[in-house]
RNA sequence: GGCCCCGUAGCUCAACUGGAUAGAGCAUCCGCCUUCUAAGCGGACGGUUGCAGGUUCGAGCCCUGCCGGGGUCGCCA
């Protein structure tokens, strides 16, 4: 069943084409302020021009033509106000029956996308022998929403977490371990297997070796050398260097996959950049005999500009630069895997859409990648998107660091909040009563929903402030509010259980009903638009003004110290419903709801 | 300098793609617990949407030019 923007929708683009125009001017949508009708249609401004007869006539006519066709019991007014807006009411009635209609609904009022299509997601892209950090953060927990949402609203969706387990840093590791253990067989070239099955380093080696040859490598040009070497032979499958690369990958996989399990995020594939490299020297020839690969300082490069443009020399350069396919040491970077990544894709799951949520700072880098796939014909330049987000900033307005001016690991990010979560729990003497375990659990869950709500409710392209103090400020807009919500829902719904009451068919009367089944109502158009435009801020916009709507309804309607039998039973079903909804609005944001809190 | 993004209440952010009197949260102030979890609810205060033009019935949104902030500009990813 459509919602009721939708059902308004059809009636007045009925009355539009009534009159001859174009349907299209039939648009309904929520009014944006109280005092002008729950919904309006603006359709007959525009339309007035190409109609020759003044807007405010049209809109009377349309009107007219909508309280005659409109189903009875719909409408409680359609009143034409102002230049030629259009404010509908629907009757009480008709709001018991939408609120009816979601409870009874398996996806909570949620309608279908009406063209099913397959998506690829590329987020989180985590690295070997990296700690995820902060930055990791919002690719994974936005990159997931979109995955959820996207699935759910009926697309085919596969989410790659898109493993960077390739190039110049893994030639870094392997000389790194070379030079503490050389005498292992992987640095033999006499010797061709096989290797010892237990990895030679841990995580922590990983960890601790990473960060010192990385640094070493800026500014020593001999390791340089030798890790392009390194990199270069293990590309080239070198036996001992292959072997070595594989404990690293697993290494650090298992342990990835710990920390994404504790932020709820799975990944229908692993792909690493390494699953590209088979593809990359058919490309390469491929994109050189149709003459798109061209030399150019020592690499070769495909050009993917529209213009030329003056640069600040005095010369020109191109408004867009190249694309960097093959160093001048002959190896890929990452805008070859990049290249190749589509290729495999295409091949392997023929989507129609691939997402990249990769930080903003990347835009040019994809712009570059995107116009090479496009010319190169392997897949429409429409069908790539980058979604790029902002930083998360401290409170100076810089990238997140910690007080000693490192970057802070995701790990250790998620201990601080769970911390702090407990912390605040233990204050406010919440589920004081409950077991240890379940407090732990709910710490967890609360720490989780404060970080993901906080992130997930600013629009993705702009950077925003972590302030640990304000998301876990368990006042106002965030994700314990959401969650305490649901847990009051809950414990109602317990009570009425034991109680024995039943519930019946929703009956409003209360301006508080009202607002709760609008709110209710709009959880459709928020997928939709959230979906639309990859962008999970509008569905935590949603999933907070139901909170908030049925709050006020939780204090203005009491619902198992109502005495009239109907009421109480209507009322159940408004909160069945509402708990399901928001359940689902909090799911497809990544967060969980504990039992009690 | 080229390309891209952003300037909205004291602070953090929205605004359904051009609609009416620009909305929330925090902070401040005033009311609500002998009623289902007060981490709550109701109300007040708070704005020349960076500036100046333009397009039209109508602009926070589109166009132009400034001002201010950020990002990025081939062999790391």
């Amino acid at each position: 069943m459509d919602d009721l923007a939708r059902q308004l929708t059809t009636l007045c683009s009925a009355a539009f084409a009534a009159l001859g125009l174009d349907s299209g001017h039939g648009a309904v949508r929520r009014s944006d302020r109280a005092g002008n009708g729950d919904f309006q249609c603006n359709g007959a401004m525009p339309a007035a021009r190409s109609a020759g007869r003044p807007p405010r006539d049209l809109a009377e006519a349309v009107a007219a033509h909508v309280r005659t066709h409109a189903p009875p019991d719909l409408l409680a007014s359609v009143e034409v106000a102002g230049p030629g807006f259009i404010n509908l009411v629907p009757t009480h009635g008709a709001l018991a029956g939408r609120a009816a209609a979601i409870a009874a609904d398996p996806r909570a009022g949620a309608g279908l996308a009406s063209q099913p299509l397959r998506v690829v997601i590329d987020y989180a892209g985590p690295n070997v022998a990296k700690p995820m950090h902060v930055g990791h953060l919002r690719s994974t927990i936005i990159g997931d929403s979109l995955k959820r949402m996207l699935r759910f609203a009926g697309h085919t969706v596969w989410g790659d977490a898109h493993f960077g387990d390739w190039g110049y840093q893994m030639g870094l590791l392997i000389v790194a371990v070379a030079d503490e253990q050389p005498h292992l067989p992987y640095f033999d070239d006499a010797h061709q297997g096989p290797f010892p099955d237990t990895p030679p380093v841990t995580l922590a080696d990983l960890e601790r070796l990473y960060p010192v040859y990385s640094a070493r490598g800026k500014s020593e040009e001999g390791l340089r050398e030798r890790a392009r070497r390194a990199t270069r032979a293990l590309q080239d499958g070198r036996p001992g260097h292959r072997a070595l690369w594989r404990h690293f990958v697993a290494v650090s996989r298992t342990a990835l996959e710990r920390e994404f399990a504790n932020l709820g995020v799975t990944f229908d594939f692993w792909k690493g950049e390494s699953d590209a490299d088979p593809l990359i020297a058919g490309m390469v020839a491929d994109l050189e005999a149709r003459g798109l690969l061209v030399d150019d300082a020592g690499a070769r490069v495909v050009f993917v500009h529209d213009r030329m443009v003056p640069k600040k020399d005095g010369s020109e350069g191109p408004d867009v630069p190249p694309l960097l396919v093959v160093s001048s040491e002959g190896s890929a970077m990452y805008g070859t895997t990049d290249l190749a990544t589509i290729l495999d894709r295409v091949r392997s799951l023929a989507p129609d859409l691939m997402l990249y949520c990769v930080d903003q700072r990347q835009a040019d880098h994809f712009e570059q990648v995107f116009r090479a796939a496009d010319r190169a014909g392997y897949f429409a330049r429409a069908g790539l998107e980058h979604i790029g987000f902002g930083t998360m900033n401290g409170k100076d307005g810089k990238p997140f660091k910690t007080r000693e001016g490192g970057v802070l690991k995701l790990a250790d990010l998620i201990d601080m909040v769970r911390e702090r979560a407990r912390t605040k729990l233990d204050e406010a003497g919440m589920a004081a009563d409950l077991p240890q375990a379940e407090r732990a659990t709910i710490a967890h869950r609360v720490g989780i929903a404060a970080l993901k709500f906080a992130d997930l409710q600013n629009f993705r392209g702009t950077s925003y402030v972590f302030d640990l103090d304000r998301f876990l400020a368990f006042e106002g807009k965030t994700g314990p509010y959401l969650l305490y919500a649901a847990v009051r829902i809950r414990s109602i719904l317990r009570k009425a259980a034991e109680a024995g009451h039943a519930a019946g068919p929703p009956v409003i009367a209360h301006e508080a009903e009202r607002a709760l089944v609008l709110a209710l109502d709009g959880f459709s158009r928020a997928l939709m638009a959230a979906c639309d435009q990859r962008a999970p801020h509008i569905m935590a916009e949603h999933a907070y003004g139901l909170a908030s709507a049925f709050s006020g309804f939780y204090a203005a309607c009491p619902i198992l110290p109502e005495p009239d039998a109907a009421v109480r039973e209507g009322r159940l079903t408004l909160a069945t419903a509402t708990l399901a909804q928001l359940e689902r609005a909090l799911d497809l944001l990544g967060i969980d709801v504990p039992d009690r809190m």
